[in-house]
RNA sequence: GGGAGCAUAGCUCAGCUGGGAGAGCACAUGCCUUACAAGCAUGGGGUCACAGGUUCGAGCCCUGUUGUUCCCACCA
C-alpha cells in the first residue's frame, strides 16, 4: 500500500503527471477511421505575450471539452498555436529597441528590424507554451503553429490573390483610421470610442462679395486647413439664397463652395458644415457626390502639411495656433464645452485620425451576407445565441475592412508595382516582373497585411491548408470554438467568412463565448491599474486544479466573472478533500481489482443509484455546454453523497469483523471512487490522474480512460428513497442532539416506532454511527410511557432517546407545537392547491402526484407530532 | 442614437425547457468522532430591484420603471 501525505502537495505532482501524459503521447490528434474526429483550434495568443487570467478561462474551458471528448471515444485533436500580433509586437520591438539603444526601426532598416522580431519571438515565444503546459492543457504541441510560419504564410498568400482576382480585395484611396503613433492605418474594429470633454468652436465664413457669414461649428478646428466647401441642408430656408454661392475660408482665404446636402441636419448646430474630403468620413462621400476638392492636412505624425504657416505644426499645436489666430482676426464667434466621441488606437491609446489614404480593403457585403446565413440556418450555433444578435448588428453595418498596415512585422503583400507601365502584379510567388510588360523594374507594396488577416484562416490553415492535406480531410471542419465576446469581431466574424469562401464549409458549429475575468472589486485588469492576477502564481499557491475549478464553477457562458483568491483557496481545500477521501480508501484496500461485489447493501446501492444519476446529468449538462453546473453537481456529490455519507456509512464494515463485507464495503469504495476521479479528471486532471495511478487500476492512464455513462443496471430508486427515509431520520436526531448540546460521546438508547420497520431494520448499523445511537430499539408502537425521553419526529418514524437529565417538559411542548405549525401551515398550502380544480386540470400528472405526496408526508408528520404532544400529557 | 447584459443571503455568484429558494466564503454553536481542523455536525440569514400582466402556478415568460455594466454608431 502507498502511503500519502496528509496533504495534497499539487507541486509534487503536477509536473510529473503532465510529463507522463506528453510521453505516453495521450495529446496527439489521431486520424482514425474508426473513431469519429472531434477538434478545437486554440485561439493563438500573441507569441510574445505571457498567460493571463482570460488565457487561463480559454484554455482551461477548451481542456475540459477536449478532454471530456477524448474520453468518450472521440479522436480529440488540440491544435496549439500563437500569434504574431502585427502591431502589439512591432511596438515592444521598437520600445525595447528606443530604450536600450536609443534607435529606431528606420535606423536599423527593414531587414536588420525584421530579425530583431524574430530574436525578440525566438526568446518569448516558448514562454507562452511553457505556461499553457502548466495548466494542464492537452494540446498536441506536435502541431503547434505560428501565424507567420510556412504554412500559414501560404495560406495567407493564397487568400489574398484569390480574394483579388474575384474582385473581393482592392486597393483605394479611401478615407481610414490613422493612428499617428504606430504610425500605420487600422481597421474600424481595432479603433475604441471613448467619451472625452471636447469644445464647439463657431466660426465666422464670410459670404464672397457680400456682407453676410456664415457660423461654422467645429469640434477639429485644425481640419479648417483642409476644408473644401461648406455644405447646407437642401430644404433649408435660412441658407437657400446661398447655395452655389462662395465663402471665403478665414486665415487659408481659399474660396470654398456652398453645396446643398441632405447629410446635414438642419437642427444640429447651426445647420452648417465645413467639409474637409481628406479628415472626415462623412464629408469624404459628400465632397465624392460635389466634386469637392482633397486637401490632405495632416502626415503620418498628425504633423500639418498644406497648411501655409501652420505647416510642421503638430495637430494639437496647430488647433491652438489656430483657434488664436482665428480669435484676434474676430472670426471666433464663441466657445461651447461639448463632449463627443473619440476614436483611439486599440494599441496604443493615441488619438487616431480619419484621413484619406491608398490602402487594401476586403469588400465585406457579399462576404458578411454568406457569413450571417450560416448563423441564421443554425450550421453555426451561438452558445450563449444573444451573440447572434450582435454579430448580426455588425455584420449589416461592416463597411469595407482596411487590411494594410504601415509596419514592418507582418505578412507583407504580395503585390508587386511596376515603375515602367504601373501595372500592378498580384502573385502566389514572388513576382521578378512586371506581368503585363515584363519589365524587371518592379518594387514590392512595403506594407504588410492586419494581423486579424492571417487569424481568420486559423482553422484551415493550422491544418494544412492550400494544401489537401490528411488532417485537412479529417478534423475540418472544427467542433467548437471558446472564446471572449470581446473579439467575436476580430476573429470569430472573419473567421466564418474566411472558412465559407475558401472551404465553402463552416470552420466550427459552436461558438462558445465566455465572459471577461475582472478583479475582486469587478474592474477589468489592467496593466496600469497594476490590478493583474498572474495565474502562474495562483497555480504555485493553489495547484492548477484549484485555479481550473474556480474559474470553470460558479460562472455561466457569455458572463464575466470575478477573481478572489479565496474562491481558489475553496477549490484547494476541495482537491485535499479528495486526496484525504483517496487515502483512507487506500488505507483501507485489501483487493487489487476493481470491480463490484455481487452482494450489495442498502447503502452500495443508494451511493451507487446516485453516482448513477449524477452521471447522467453530468453528460447532459456537458453536451449543453453548462461546464459550470456540472462540475458544481460532482463537487456535491463527492463532498456529500460520497465523503461525508458513503465513507462514514462503510465504516461499520470495514472495522468489523465479517471478512465479506469488509471486501464489499472496499469494493464499492474503490468503483465510486474510480468513477468519480474519471467524471472530475476533464476538470482537475492533474490530482485525478496521480490518484488513480496509485489505485488498482487496469490501462495506462486516467486520461484516455472511457467517460462515465449512464447505466440502467446501476439504477435502485426504490433502494434510494429507503435510505434517504432513515437519512432524515438520523438528520433529525443530530439536529435534536446539537439543539441539546450534547457531545458526540454520549450515546443513548435510541427506540424507533415507525410502520417502516423493515427498511429501519437495515438502517441500524447507521443510526448508531451516524446518530450517535448507543443502541437501537425498532417497534410498531411508541413505548406506552415515554417519561424522561427526548423525542425525536418525522413522517416516517417516531424516535425516543432517554435522557431525562435533558428533558424540559414546558420546552419539549413548545418546541413540538412550533413543529406542529409549521407543519399544518405546509399541509395548507398543499390541500389549498390539491382541492384547486384548475390546478389538478392544468398541471402536468407528475407534479399533482407529487403535491400529493407532499400533503402525505406532511399528514404524518403531524400525526407522529400530535402522539407525540399527547404523549407529554 | 441603436443594441445587449446584469439586479437572488453580509460578500461573490449558480439556479437548465415555469412546479420544493441554492453553493462557496463570512457568521453562530458544539466537536481533535484513528481520511481530512484546508475537517465534522448543527444553525441563523433572502418581499429573488420596483410596478403591472400572462398562467392553476412566476426568481424564470411579457410590458413598463429604476439602477448599473458593456458593445456598436460618420451628427459636424
Amino acid at each position: 500500500m502507498k502511503e500519502l501525505p496528509k496533504t495534497y502537495e499539487p507541486k509534487n505532482v503536477e509536473k510529473k503527471i503532465y510529463d507522463m501524459w506528453v510521453r505516453g503521447g495521450y495529446f496527439k490528434g489521431k486520424i482514425d477511421p474508426d473513431k469519429k474526429p472531434f477538434t478545437i483550434v486554440i485561439p493563438p495568443p500573441n507569441v510574445t505575450g505571457q498567460l493571463h487570467l482570460g488565457h487561463a478561462f480559454d484554455e482551461t474551458i477548451q481542456d475540459v471539452l477536449i478532454r471530456v471528448k477524448r474520453m468518450q471515444g472521440y479522436s480529440a485533436l488540440w491544435v496549439p498555436g500563437t500569434d504574431h500580433a502585427g502591431i502589439a509586437t512591432q511596438i515592444k520591438v521598437e520600445e525595447e529597441l528606443r530604450t536600450k539603444e536609443g534607435l529606431t526601426r528606420y535606423d536599423l532598416g527593414r531587414e536588420k528590424f525584421l530579425n530583431r522580431v524574430w530574436a525578440w519571438k525566438q526568446q518569448y515565444g516558448s514562454r507562452i507554451v511553457e505556461q499553457l503546459k502548466t495548466l494542464g492543457c492537452s494540446c498536441d504541441w506536435d502541431r503547434e503553429r505560428f501565424t507567420m510560419d510556412e504554412g500559414c504564410s501560404k495560406a495567407v498568400r493564397e487568400v489574398f490573390v484569390s480574394l483579388y482576382e474575384k474582385g473581393l480585395i482592392y486597393k483605394g484611396n479611401r478615407i481610414i483610421n490613422w493612428c499617428p503613433h504606430c504610425a500605420t492605418a487600422l481597421s474600424d474594429a481595432e479603433v475604441e470610442h471613448e467619451e472625452q470633454p471636447g469644445n464647439f468652436w463657431h466660426i465666422k465664413y464670410p459670404i464672397k462679395d457680400s456682407d453676410e457669414y456664415l457660423i461654422i461649428a467645429t469640434t477639429r478646428p485644425e481640419t479648417m486647413l483642409g476644408d473644401s466647401g461648406v455644405a447646407v441642408h437642401p430644404d433649408d430656408e435660412r441658407y437657400k439664397h446661398l447655395v452655389g454661392k462662395k465663402c471665403i475660408l478665414p486665415l487659408v482665404g481659399r474660396e470654398l463652395p456652398i453645396v446643398a446636402d441632405e447629410y446635414v441636419d438642419k437642427e444640429f448646430g447651426t445647420g452648417c458644415v465645413k467639409m474637409t474630403p481628406c479628415h472626415d468620413p462623412n464629408d469624404f462621400e459628400v465632397g465624392l457626390r460635389h466634386n469637392l476638392e482633397q486637401i490632405l492636412v495632416l502626415d503620418e505624425n498628425a504633423k500639418i502639411i498644406n497648411g501655409g504657416k501652420y505647416n510642421g505644426m503638430d495637430r494639437y499645436e496647430a488647433r491652438k495656433a489656430i483657434v488664436a489666430d482665428l480669435e484676434a482676426e474676430g472670426y471666433l464667434v464663441k466657445v461651447e464645452p461639448h463632449s463627443h466621441n473619440v476614436g483611439t488606437c486599440y494599441r496604443c491609446g493615441t488619438t487616431v485620425e480619419p484621413m484619406t489614404s491608398p490602402q487594401w480593403f476586403v469588400k465585406m457585403a457579399p462576404l458578411a451576407k454568406g457569413a450571417m446565413e450560416v448563423v441564421h440556418d443554425g450550421q453555426i450555433k451561438f452558445v450563449p445565441d444573444r451573440y447572434v444578435k450582435t454579430f448580426d448588428n455588425w455584420m449589416e453595418n461592416a463597411h469595407d475592412w482596411c487590411i494594410s498596415r504601415q509596419l514592418w512585422w507582418g505578412h507583407q503583400i504580395p503585390v508587386w508595382y511596376c515603375d515602367d507601365c504601373g501595372h500592378m502584379t498580384v502573385s502566389r510567388e514572388d513576382a521578378t516582373e512586371c506581368e503585363k510588360c515584363h519589365s524587371k523594374n518592379i518594387h514590392r507594396d512595403p506594407d504588410v497585411l492586419d494581423t486579424w488577416f492571417s487569424s481568420a484562416l486559423w482553422p484551415f490553415s493550422t491544418l494544412g491548408w492550400p494544401d489537401k492535406t490528411p488532417d485537412l480531410e479529417y478534423f475540418y471542419p472544427t467542433d467548437v470554438l471558446v472564446t471572449g465576446y470581446d473579439i467575436l469581431f476580430f476573429w470569430v466574424a472573419r473567421m466564418i467568412f474566411s472558412g465559407n469562401e475558401h472551404m465553402h464549409q463552416v470552420p466550427f458549429h459552436t461558438v462558445l463565448f465566455h465572459g471577461l475575468i475582472r478583479d475582486a472589486q469587478g474592474r477589468k485588469m489592467s496593466k496600469s491599474l497594476g490590478n493583474g492576477v498572474d495565474p502562474i502564481e495562483v497555480i504555485n499557491t493553489y495547484g492548477a486544479d484549484a485555479l481550473r475549478f474556480n474559474i470553470i464553477t460558479g460562472n455561466s457562458p457569455g458572463n464575466d466573472m470575478r477573481y478572489y483568491n479565496e474562491r481558489c483557496e475553496a477549490m484547494r481545500n476541495f482537491a485535499n478533500k479528495i486526496w484525504n477521501a483517496s487515502r483512507f480508501v487506500m488505507m483501507n484496500l485489501t483487493i487489487d481489482k476493481n470491480e463490484l461485489p455481487e452482494q450489495l447493501e442498502l447503502e452500495d446501492k443508494w451511493v451507487l443509484s446516485k453516482l448513477n444519476g449524477l452521471v447522467r446529468e453530468v453528460n447532459e449538462n456537458i453536451d449543453k455546454f453548462e461546464l459550470g453546473i456540472a462540475a458544481n453537481k460532482i463537487y456535491d456529490f463527492i463532498w456529500d453523497t460520497y465523503c461525508d455519507w458513503y465513507i462514514e456509512l462503510t465504516k461499520p464494515r470495514l472495522n468489523g469483523g465479517d471478512e465479506a463485507a469488509k471486501i464489499g464495503a472496499q469494493k464499492v469504495l474503490l468503483y465510486v471512487l474510480t468513477e468519480i476521479l474519471k467524471l472530475l479528471h476533464p476538470f482537475m486532471p492533474f490530482i485525478t490522474e496521480e490518484i488513480w495511478q496509485a489505485l488498482p487500476h487496469e490501462g495506462e492512464a486516467l486520461m484516455i480512460e472511457s467517460y462515465p455513462e449512464f447505466t440502467e443496471k446501476l439504477s435502485f430508486p426504490t433502494d434510494e428513497q429507503n435510505f434517504e427515509t432513515i437519512m432524515t431520520a438520523i438528520k433529525a436526531v443530530r439536529s435534536r442532539r446539537a439543539e441539546m448540546n450534547v457531545p458526540p460521546s454520549k450515546k443513548p438508547h435510541l427506540i424507533i416506532a415507525t410502520d417502516k420497520a423493515d427498511v429501519f431494520a437495515s438502517g441500524e448499523v447507521y443510526l448508531s454511527k451516524l446518530a450517535y445511537a448507543g443502541s437501537v430499539e425498532i417497534c410498531a408502537a411508541a413505548p406506552a410511557n415515554v417519561d424522561g425521553m427526548v423525542s425525536v419526529v418525522t413522517d416516517e418514524a417516531r424516535m425516543f432517546m432517554p435522557m431525562a437529565e435533558l428533558v424540559d417538559l414546558d420546552k419539549e411542548r413548545a418546541r413540538i407545537e412550533k413543529e406542529l405549525a409549521k407543519a399544518r401551515k405546509e399541509l395548507e398550502g398543499q390541500e389549498k392547491k390539491l382541492s384547486n380544480e384548475a390546478f389538478l386540470a392544468k398541471a402536468p400528472e407528475k407534479i399533482v402526484a407529487l403535491e400529493r405526496e407532499k400533503a402525505e408526508k406532511a399528514r404524518a408528520l403531524i400525526e407522529n407530532l400530535t402522539e407525540s404532544l399527547k404523549n407529554l400529557g
